[in-house]
DNA sequence: TTGGAATGTCAACAAGACTGACGTAAACTG
DNA sequence: CAGTTTACGTCAGTCTTGTTGACATTCCAA
């Protein structure tokens, strides 16, 4: 089907109700499918969805500080800050005063929670990597380039900032 | 086109831990713009995600019993059962005992839940539009391929009976 | 130097998930 | 027909994760 060439075919773009009631429900059942094996691997540790975004993005970018942070997750600093003593009380993540503005906390991950990360990052990829290798490597750029299309505008600034860390 | 994705080049998947790792952070950041603008509207009348899913389905299936509910849902009993109180109460949802087996409660909504369901569903199809056409036809084929492909097998078995019902 | 802004912490509360136990009515089964 | 299973509801208690409000510390600029 679709064979209208990389031109994407918006001539070809009938969006029933229909068809996009699908893709709602494809992305609140994909979206399970995408936090089961993490969610297993959390509740091992006694640790929720909550530090795994945490730990997700200070390994993602070290020293990061608690208010860069607050941004990513779009939660209060009250809610984050309970997340985090848990973590470093469990030694999974560092939080250094900053040598600078000494109001400022700069996180980074232990080799605990190095570990932890890579264990779910693991399984999260490797659920991405099946199904990225049933899809198609047409299907992944679509899937992608939908997903940034459906992010609020800050929130999309805020994945691209990450995508240049590391291009 | 899923099976191997014909053109798709499986030759030209290049799955670097960084690209599976942009992707996860795609799901994470999309998903919550999927869910920003239900959540905008569900604060005004006082209701939260668990009732929307609640709707949702109530509306894509109507006269479903408890039971199937609880299996798309994926809660327990008592916690869907708080939810469906709240929404028989507020006169949105109306629960009728099986005529075959008077065991089963079937699930309706009513006008005002009609009204409330279209309210939602407009704002989220109105994104997911948005994000289509932005898009184009193409990468909406490859993101439904790849959610499908992301699902947890019960998942997606309801998913495509879901499908099933309104092709 | 002093007051405001930024950063982070502690305390209390609410929503929404969970388990466990129990009750009732209807349907099924030997 | 008696006993068991199924479908649903409810009460009670816990946990995670979000929320406000109040407060302490640090920095910076008037």
């Amino acid at each position: 089907m679709a064979e209208g060439g990389q031109g994407g075919g918006e001539a070809l773009l009938f969006l029933t109700d229909e068809q996009l009631r699908k893709g709602i429900e494809a992305m609140f059942f994909a979206y399970r499918g995408f936090t089961a094996d993490p969610d297993r691997i959390l509740e091992k540790h006694g640790f929720g969805r909550a530090h795994h975004r945490a730990i997700h993005f200070i390994g993602r970018s070290p020293g990061t500080s608690v208010n860069n942070l607050l941004a990513i997750l779009g939660v209060t600093k009250q809610s984050l800050n309970r997340v985090l003593r848990a973590l470093i009380e469990a030694g999974l993540v560092e939080s250094r005063v900053g040598r600078r503005d000494k109001r400022e906390r700069h996180l980074h991950l232990t080799p605990a929670g190095e570990a932890l990360e890579r264990e779910l990052s693991d399984a999260q990829r490797a659920r991405m990597r099946a199904a990225y290798r049933a899809a198609g490597a047409q299907a992944v750029a679509g899937f992608r380039t939908v997903l940034e299309a459906m992010m609020d505008g800050e929130q999309r600034r805020q994945y691209l900032a990450l995508r240049e860390a590391s291009p």
